[in-house]
DNA sequence: GCAGGTTATCACCGCCAAGTGACACGTCAG
DNA sequence: CTGACGTGTCACTTGGCGGTGATAACCTGC
């Protein structure tokens, strides 16, 4: 409190070069966000993470919505890599193999990507405006590469395919999302490795009962 | 509904009546679950909304644990009675009608009940051991509820209907929870009646052909 | 050299949260 | 009456948060 000491620190400055800055800083994001999901994201908590003081990240990016923002554009890349990434090697022949694919890559990927349930939770939880940007990204993604993949393939007469594809990807979502938080989800052992086969295997059914051509 | 009136008396001690004051506090964590979610939950709010001081909180329940304990309790007779209000007139026929009606009443309770959407979210958002109480409580009525119902009842041979169950379950929750904050979910309309009618069909359809019997 | 912009850091504010210690008031047993 | 106990209230500490203004170090153009 009294006049103590006048450190001599120099404090060095660090890098002093932004464009890497702005990287660490969007990494911190990244991380803290993959690692704490939305509750522990704030601007502290990212400032401290990329050694970086948290002024900064209002003058690169204007604060906690612009942050989001390039956040989400950092999404939305990362998202299509993860998807092309399993493209499938030959075209599938129906519509419903296509969606069956979709599945179950989307399954492997919730799995193994914390950053992938992290950003879907975050716009479960949160209604407000900023946190759009990272839900817009996923659906992007997912939006470009059904259409990339999809071809001239069309769902059979009579289904409401869309209604279907939602009802799939969101048990997808999540029973991955529970998993996450609890060893036992309506009933089923998360942990057990069988538990997530048997959920493939019935994905699977659930898709060719509904696309099951007359 | 829980609308305390504006209690005249001046801040002298009130009605020092414990069971009274207790669920005054219950009745303000329910309230605070259900309108602001996980996020709004605390001690300060609680309090506050319960017109109470928060050391009151710290006495009767040992702080937030202990309150989310009783809180888990309340909500399991909470789920007991909302799932029984829909119960079935005439018992199902098949196994595939049962886990359909199921279904619907479940995505009925979760569209019209914030309480079920909070208290979903809550088990998705947080992984700490308190919260626990309030998730098992949702599972434990919606296992009764299906014991009960269930009867002698079987899923066709070959069908793994824990899984499918799960993913018909997982599906409703996770559409519920997103139509919340967005708009549009996975490309449909949620302000749109429309949707959940065709919803509710894409959920007859899945069931029905997964436990279509041979 | 020096001026001016950029980059990074520090110190501080107001706010609200969780948690705690002490006190005031009623009640009841003895 | 009196002391012990249960109930309710207040004031306070600690700590984290989002946010802002001032300042120090560095680099570049003139």
């Amino acid at each position: 409190m009294a006049t103590q000491d006048k450190d001599p620190v120099p404090a060095k400055d660090r890098s002093r070069d932004r464009p890497a800055t702005e990287r660490r800083i969007l990494d911190a994001a990244q991380s803290i966000l993959t690692k704490d999901g939305p509750s522990g994201f704030g601007i502290n908590a990212v400032a401290r993470a990329a050694n970086v003081d948290k002024q900064l990240i209002y003058r690169y990016y204007g604060g906690l919505d612009g942050l989001l923002a390039a956040l989400g554009e950092r999404l939305a890349l990362w998202w299509q890599d993860r998807l092309l990434e399993g493209a499938p090697s030959t075209p599938p022949q129906t519509y419903g193999d296509l969606i069956e694919g979709l599945a179950l890559r989307l399954l492997y990927i919730m799995r193994s990507e914390p950053l992938a349930l992290q950003s879907a939770l975050w716009e479960l939880s949160d209604s407000s405006g900023p946190v759009a940007a990272l839900s817009a990204s996923r659906s992007r993604a997912l939006g470009a590469w059904i259409a990339r993949a999809r071809g001239d393939l069309l769902p059979p007469d009579g289904v409401d395919a869309p209604a279907i594809n939602a009802m799939i990807i969101s048990a997808i979502g999540y029973f991955v999302l529970a998993s996450r938080t609890s060893a036992n989800v309506i009933g089923l052992a998360t942990q057990d490795e069988a538990t997530w086969t048997r959920l493939e295997a019935a994905i699977c059914v659930l898709i060719r009962g509904a696309y099951r051509s007359a």
